[in-house]
DNA sequence: AAAAAAT
């Protein structure tokens, strides 16, 4: 239990209740709205009366027994407007963290996946057969080659995708000094095919099968897919699992599941593209206790059989209580590594023995290079979020962890969203994979959410914000997105000033206070959580009513994460988006969003996409989004260039 | 022109 994510709570001087009823105040006939009881109307509570939803206590001034209260000097300013006018060099956070692991320190010329055409690093010749390691790369072609010829496939390996003729001098020292070199020699084989297609599944015609899939929107890619499975039961799980399933109320396997569970039992590579809030966890979670079922039993020494990697602390905690939920029995146990969190009680749980790891990479890392665990053992892979965990950012410290494992794992992705340029870099971690798209794979956001453009100016957002509150809040719970986290403290600071009760959470914070006010939120008891993009990917909080973009986010693909908070598992939702002159290079896409869902495209956004898309505010605009949105699309693409980043969408 | 991820 030591690894429990709350820990922290009971190793403070004030304990975990008492700094609740710090802010809440005493369980309240006294206060007008009970915090955690039926919600009543919501009263909009200018002027601080006590007559709010966990607002102020009596008496008390705004932020009085937050536990958490910002200092001033972290910049928690009160003056609003001119968001966007300074542009100094902004401070970052984490500046430690940052230097070590971003691309640039992967050697010259080398560039991430989104500025790929400029590196030169010979994707194909992977699939061609062989690479042969690219001279200075790591060798793993060697090993493969040596000893167990598993799977014949001509997959050059790292070495193929990366050597390349780049040189890989400096930079890659990075990755050796660090970490050993795996050794990948002898290892013991193991078993990763565990589908037995159940005889009513495979009593399907083609042609019912094809129907099947149609339905439900299911395309498939990859040689020998299976056919999807319609029921729980087909699947194969231990009954337990079923169990569990039933206890959870789940009726029916959502399209995901249905296909992608008889891909990943089969022990194939897999990418799984499905949206948001339709079942991927459990898509990979089951399969991964199948898989580590069948391993022998870790030995002492032995890190994990099966390790999931999400971009997110907060995601990765809520991995992990979804597999604890099925991994009761003794043999899948499962812990999150991850950072923020006191090491000693992760190091403890890895070196105890444990089958299942969810991490992020950063502690992960920090792990392997101490010895506290090992990836020898690794036979299932996961990568949740993966166009994110492929992303720049990440990429190095992905391409890190995963080259300490073994080739002949089992790796799948996960996402709702996949930009076409992410899949090549993707593939060089995959081998043979199957591909499970539901629906198209352009972007596209789930159905069941009601999306609402508004277009205004800056200097209008907060009174927006304040209106819209009082229109929609009933003392559910509202989660409001903006793009920084000083805006997001400012914003918090503002509501909470007006006497709303909102939380902020964002990268800045303790870990112990994200950890609080995610728990405040899910609760109930602080029913509006103002998030930067920590928050946009993965969560899974119980009836969201309302997601609003009080900033719109830095791409498109971060819309439709942010906006899938809300409608999940098929309940509906709403999602409010305040849309500026500066987002304007968003317009024609967020158009094409909006039409395939089925939602009204707002005039005054329509008449953004006509008056030219025009984009120039500051600086140049956003790399990623460039040659995609608005008529800029070719405008300043400077083709050959290596000095212009290529855009994320080529057309 | 952001955020996130190790200390």
């Amino acid at each position: 239990m030591n690894y429990n994510h709350y820990d922290n709570r009971y190793t403070d001087p004030t304990s975990y209740r008492e700094r609740r009823s710090d802010f809440i105040g005493p369980p309240a006939p006294h206060v007008g709205g009970p915090v955690g009881g039926a919600p009543p109307p919501y009263v909009p509570p200018y002027g601080g009366s006590g007559s709010t939803v966990g607002g102020p206590l009596p008496g008390s001034g705004p932020f009085n027994g937050y536990p958490f209260d910002p200092p001033v000097s972290r910049g928690f300013d009160m003056g609003r407007g001119g968001g966007h006018a300074s542009r100094g060099p902004a401070p970052r956070g984490r500046g430690s963290v940052g230097g070590g692991f971003r691309s640039s320190d992967l050697g010259g010329g080398r560039g991430d996946f989104y500025h790929s055409n400029g590196g030169g690093r010979g994707f194909d010749s992977r699939r061609g057969g062989g690479g042969a390691g690219g001279g200075g790369g790591r060798g793993f072609d060697s090993n493969r080659g040596g000893g167990r010829g598993f799977s014949s496939g001509g997959r050059g390996g790292f070495g193929g995708g990366r050597g390349g003729g780049r040189g890989r001098g400096g930079g890659d020292n990075l990755d050796s000094l660090s970490l050993p070199k795996q050794e990948f020699r002898n290892l013991v084989p193991f078993k990763k095919d565990f589908y037995m297609e159940c005889a009513s599944v495979r009593a399907m015609s083609e042609q019912e099968v094809m129907m099947y899939r149609t339905k439900r929107d299911i395309s498939v890619e990859g040689h020998d897919v299976p056919r999807p499975i319609r029921w729980f039961p087909e699947a194969g799980f231990p009954a337990y699992c079923l169990d569990v399933i039933a206890k959870l109320g789940f009726v029916e396997p959502t399209p995901i599941q249905s296909q992608g569970w008889p891909m990943a039992l089969k022990g194939r590579d897999l990418i799984g593209i499905a949206e948001t809030g339709s079942g991927k966890t459990l898509a990979y979670l089951l399969p991964a206790i199948v898989h580590v079922s069948a391993q022998p039993k870790l030995e002492y020494g032995d890190g994990p059989i099966v390790l999931v990697l999400a971009p997110t602390r907060e995601l990765a905690v809520q991995i992990q209580e979804e597999s604890l939920k099925f991994g009761n029995q003794a043999n899948v146990r499962s812990i999150c590594v991850y950072g923020g969190a006191p090491k000693g009680p992760q190091i403890r749980d890895l070196k105890r023995g444990v089958e299942i790891v969810i991490a992020t990479p950063g502690r992960l890392i920090d792990m392997l290079e101490g010895k506290h665990t090992n990836l020898k053992r690794v036979t299932y892979l996961v990568l949740d979020e993966a166009d994110r965990m492929l992303d720049m950012g990440f990429e190095p410290q992905i391409r890190k962890i995963v080259s300490q494992i073994r080739l002949d794992r089992q790796t799948l992705y996960w996402s709702a969203t996949w930009p076409r340029e992410v899949e090549t870099l993707a593939r060089q971690f995959l081998r043979d994979a199957y591909k499970v798209v539901i629906g198209s794979q352009d972007l596209k956001a789930n159905h069941s959410i009601h999306q609402v453009i508004e277009v205004m100016t800056d200097l209008e957002k907060y009174n927006r914000l304040i209106t819209l509150l009082k229109e929609v809040m009933d003392g559910s719970k509202i989660l409001i997105f903006v793009e920084r986290k000083k805006g997001c403290d400012q914003v918090t600071r503002q509501l909470r000033m007006d006497g709303w009760p909102a939380l902020a959470i964002h990268g800045d914070k303790d870990q112990s206070e994200r950890d609080w006010v995610l728990s405040e939120f899910k609760s109930g008891r602080s029913p509006i959580m103002i998030a930067t993009d920590v928050a946009a990917r993965g969560l899974d909080v119980k009836d969201i009513k309302c997601v609003i973009n009080y900033d719109f986010p830095t791409s498109l693909e971060d819309y439709i994460h942010r906006i899938g908070r809300t409608g999940r598992a098929g309940a509906k939702g709403i999602a409010y988006t305040f849309f500026t002159q500066s987002n304007a290079k968003f317009t024609r896409e967020l158009m094409k969003i909006l039409r395939e869902a089925g939602q009204a495209v707002p005039p005054a956004l329509s008449a953004m996409a006509s008056s030219g898309g025009s984009n120039f505010g500051g600086s140049g605009g956003n790399f990623r989004s460039r040659g995609r949105g608005g008529f800029g699309g070719n405008r300043s693409q400077i083709s050959g260039s290596n000095t212009i980043p290529v855009g994320r969408r080529p057309w």
